[in-house]
DNA sequence: TACGAATATGACTTGACACGTATATTCTCT
DNA sequence: AGAGAATATACGTGTCAAGTCATATTCGTA
């Protein structure tokens, strides 16, 4: 989860992911996209690699990546804790909004 | 996204989030919690709230904060568009699966 | 008004990490 | 076997962020 979240927060490493949903790459193509230098993406999808983010298929010298949803998953398992939340928050702000049209319609003034 | 990432990747303020889910703290209180020395929380605290993750109401001395869940909706807004990715993959075995099946009723191999 | 409680901020140190350069490794093709 | 392509790794460097200590600020209370 935090090591999830580590990989994530670095805008290289999210663009590779976001680069990534669209299908597997090779390196050199994500090194082309990227204004960035070989060496540095291979260290970025190391990161990413050992958070599972990403497989590596080998491809005679090349090696292609793939996204792993697994850890993406994890996490949207963790928000769902905090997604009740802010549902949570709707439902108050609609009762809100129903009392308010009903004390206009009574001419009455809200209460709390 | 990339601040809320940010501030997420790091234990203590990861950690900060999950207490203030169960409601409002001031700040004394993370300290106990935590083991972290005063400074140390207000600094995460801002970090928290420059991301918008957090909000701080007075009280008297002391302030109590307030989990926001704004960008956290933000978050699953973006892991939205990588769901489909591992759902699609959840049918893709489904089809897999009923292909087994269908071929062992039927004593054939399972094509491509 | 003086004092203590609660919190924020500044100066400083240290460790982690992103980047660059150079080099190693592995594979293809001639 | 040799050359070159594609990628990974080692090492050095600068930057930034987390932690600590000391201090400022604000407010309630004796």
């Amino acid at each position: 989860m935090l090591e999830t979240l580590k990989a994530l927060a670095e805008p290289n490493r999210l663009h590779i992911v976001e680069l990534l949903r669209d299908g597997p790459r090779p390196v050199g193509d994500m090194v082309q996209r990227l204004h960035l230098r070989q060496p540095q993406v291979s260290k970025h999808l190391r990161v990413l690699s050992d958070a599972g983010l990403v497989d590596a298929r080998v491809d005679a010298q090349r090696r292609i990546y793939t996204l792993r949803t697994a850890p993406l998953q994890q996490l949207d398992v963790w928000l769902e804790r905090y997604r009740q939340l802010w549902e949570q928050n709707f439902k108050r702000l609609d009762a809100l909004l129903d009392e308010m049209k009903t004390s206009h319609r009574k001419s009455k003034h809200p209460k709390r």
